[in-house]
DNA sequence: AGTCAAGATTAGGTATGACTAAGACATTAT
DNA sequence: ATAATGTCTTAGTCATACCTAATCTTGACT
């Protein structure tokens, strides 16, 4: 198995990003995702396909292998190995981490990245929820939804937020969410306006969420228990 | 200033190390260092000399500007670093921190090395002997001489090592010596036949050391108080 | 001074991976 | 069924950075 280039690795973690629902990942849609245009996906697809990493049917979209789906799950370990070591033991911010890890993940071998798990405990999610593939490419899928889809009354616990904007991590730390936060969602606006949430663990005030962030809040449903 | 390409890297790095005599490099030996058709070189060099990194006097050799050299100690620093930091926080072995090193020095950021630097309390030398330049660029360049230079009878520390061949790396480990190990070369057996070295600190028995082996060991040469 | 060998450069070619512009396909609307 | 629309692909180009083969410089030796 010859070394992957670095672009090759990004659009395998890229096609498995979004095809995650089984259906193939349309070439538009990777070259979106990948911030390139749509006609050098083609060429890209054309030769990730010859080295059978992915499979491509045109004008359908793409799907990995096999191989495909392990070298995926290799950088996406790598990667979130990474940011769990450096905002666990170098005291990193969880907003400024990704871009860190986006490129040294294409650079540090798996001795590096084995010899950071050890030193973090073997870690099953990192700094975002995100779960961690395992070195054999296990990855353990959460079954979880969108604050938004909680309801008026609903309870849940906060769980995952995507690493890559910036912005909106420093936001979502600015208004005390941590990823297991508990909380009740006490009011909804029509119209998708703001949330108001209930944060039990802090028995502190309601807050007000903005629709658009709410829907990037992935929650665990769960009943609150009064807290311990 | 753009982001350097890593091959950008890769030649300044080989040029300040094949230029500290102060003498242009030639660009054979450039493309020896860097294991590259002596062609290619040729054109590498065009591109940088274009850029202003380096100064190139057509069938003399290229010297590095100001501007080079300071990319040539950011590197540098980078990779002296990360080294430190596999060694003494990650327990890497000192023989196979290079090629990871040679990879991470161009994907990690300034502000990472930072972060490594502080938790190693900004070290001035790699596991290896060799300084870690400034965040400024300054470099603490040592009078060393080798061990084989010492004389019979002559007594030294040994301060420096390249860090470019593993086997030898971890040679050196195996017959005790270390970065400050400190000895008294007794014998020299005539056409650089091996030399006997005798180390005061574990006041062990004498140690056989090849001509090729001990020319690549660095010393400060000194007198050999009692040991503490 | 003329010749020769070593070393350096130029010339021409390959692979990767991006781009724009133009053409092909599929879907949806008429 | 056909036309319009949007998406996908093909064609042709460019930049980077490597290669081999051929040519040119330099310096040393006769």
């Amino acid at each position: 198995m010859t070394e992957l280039s670095r672009s090759t690795e990004d659009y395998l973690k890229a096609i498995y990003g979004l095809g995650r629902s089984g259906e193939p990942v349309p070439t538009g849609a990777l070259a979106d995702a990948l911030a390139i245009a749509p006609a050098s996906v083609s060429g890209m697809v054309r030769r990730l396909a010859e080295t059978d990493l992915i499979a491509h049917e045109p004008y359908r979209g793409v799907q990995l292998t096999d191989a495909g789906r392990r070298a995926a799950l290799r950088v996406i370990r790598r990667h979130r190995i990474l940011e769990t070591y450096l905002v666990k033991v170098l005291a990193w911010d969880w907003d400024s981490v990704h871009a860190e890890a986006e490129r040294l993940e294409h650079a540090a071998s798996d001795l590096l990245v084995a010899r950071m798990a050890d030193a973090l405990g073997n870690p099953a999610f990192d700094p975002h929820g995100a779960p961690i593939p395992t070195v054999d490419g296990e990855i353990e899928e959460q079954e979880l939804v969108p604050l938004t889809e909680l309801g008026v009354g609903g309870t849940g616990e906060f769980r995952l937020v995507s690493d890559d904007d910036a912005e909106r991590l420093r936001y979502i730390a600015s208004i005390g969410f941590r990823v297991g936060t508990r909380f009740e969602l006490v009011e909804v606006t029509p119209f998708r306006g703001p949330l108001t949430v209930l944060r039990r663990e802090l028995g502190a005030s309601p807050q007000l969420i903005g629709y658009e962030l709410a829907q990037s809040l992935l929650c665990l449903p769960c009943t609150l228990e009064p807290a311990a």
